[in-house]
Order: structure tokens, then C-alpha cells, then sequence
DNA sequence: TCTTTTTATCGTAATATTACAATATAATGG
DNA sequence: CCATTATATTGTAATATTACGATAAAAAGA
């Protein structure tokens, strides 16, 4: 088949599962951690760090911006990618609460 | 082409995108709430709840195993699931780092 | 041993993802 | 307007993922 059952699932779970689908690849990281180390906005530069051919990471960076863990802003002839606090908030605190949910059981095999 | 470049790509790049992988699907991040849910290792139960069929659940299950995330122990007749914690925490620790490591910056778009 | 129960594996079809070359688009500078 | 620069889109090939039916495997109980 290859398509998600994505209705038998809560909204909670759909939308989580988007979200790291977004963040499941090293490209992807690469990206956000490049935004991120520049503390500023990424304006083109990001073809000639990754090994990557342009075309592919301008979908990479299209994933991440339909995630909604990025924005783009258009500077002139260039693009201007930062990461977008809020989703990333959102995210961060989701995440944390799920990973917290977890309490080592007494009785476990 | 079809295949990720993982050879690009740091060893911790790499790692991070294979975990969040296993874990961005939303059958997957239910069978995670399930066992996390249950307060101790799930055996068997999870075919009946999730509406996918057993074959598909044993293949997410093998997912989850793969990446560390779950492990299971032969219980006579069926098989007990639950969190490894270690690889829990560790992936818990990695994220949190990576998500506190953005900064909102002063310059920006 | 034979049956039952539970989980895993195999085979397969439908769809998604990854990557890139080629090309299009859009803004700037001459 | 034309060339340049930067990014997006399109088309396509290779591979991966998702799902399920069918079947295998493994342990328990009759």
C-alpha cells in the first residue's frame, strides 16, 4: 500500500509524527543546526556547506518550511532562512512532554 | 536516486535523523504512548487497540526494536514490550540540546 | 504429538522519499 | 532590456516505506 493510515490515529499523534518526519534526516538537521549556529538568518550559503545539489536542498528546506520549523524571507535576490520560534517552542515542549511521560515501571520484564 | 547520502554527514547528524526516524510515524509514537501508558512492558495487546493489522504492528514493532527505543523479552507465548530506557534518556538528552542550542537572535528577517 | 495462541517473516502492491539535471522564475545591476 | 545571481520547480530514476494476506515459527496446554 505505502500510505499512512493516518485516520485511525489522534490529531496529537498525526501532527507529531510530521513534525520529526521533518527533523528524521541528516540533511534537514545539517540545515537547522547551520541556521542555528549562525544566530542569524541563513541567506544562500547553505549550497556550498552540505554536499548537496541545489535542487535538493531547496527541498530540504521546503519540508522544513512546510513543518513550519523554518521561515523564509525573501532578501532581495536571495532567501533568508531562520528557524521560526514558536513551532520550535511547540515542538520542543511536546517532545519533552513526551519523553517525560516516561517513568521507569517497578514491575517490568 | 532514492538513498540518503549518509556519508555526507556527521556520525551525530546521522544518529539523530535514524532515531527520530523510528519514531515519526504515528503508529509508532501510539505504540510508544501505549507502552509508556501501561506502566510496564505490553504483551500482546497492541494488535487490539491500534486498527492495523498484525503483520504491520510486528513490522513497527521491529522499527522501534532496531532503533533502541523498545526491546522485547519472549514471555512463553508472546513477546513483552517495553521502553529501554537507556537509549530513552539518551535520545531525551540529545534533542533537548539540539532544541535549547537555538537562541532566537537579535538580528534577524 | 497435535492443536492453539502469539508473534515474526515473506511476498507483494501502492505510495513516498531522495537526489539530481534541466529549466523556470524573480530580483538586481548594468 | 539584457545579463547575472539566487532560489524554486519539474521531470525522472532509484530506493524506501507502509500495509496486508499468507505462511512460518515457537511455546503452552490437551
Amino acid at each position: 500500500m505505502g500510505l499512512t493510515k493516518t485516520e485511525i490515529f489522534t490529531e496529537g499523534q498525526n501532527r507529531l509524527a510530521v513534525m520529526l518526519k521533518a527533523m528524521a534526516h541528516p540533511a534537514r538537521i545539517a540545515i537547522l543546526e547551520q541556521i542555528i549556529n549562525a544566530n542569524t538568518c541563513i541567506c544562500g550559503d547553505l549550497v556550498e556547506e552540505l554536499g548537496l545539489a541545489q535542487a535538493t536542498i531547496s527541498q530540504h528546506l521546503k519540508e522544513l518550511k512546510n513543518a513550519g520549523l523554518i521561515q523564509g524571507t525573501i532578501e532581495g535576490v536571495s532567501v533568508c532562512y531562520c528557524i521560526e520560534p514558536k513551532t520550535w517552542e511547540l515542538l520542543h515542549k511536546n517532545l519533552d512532554g513526551f519523553f517525560r511521560s516516561y517513568k521507569e515501571p517497578a514491575n517490568c520484564c
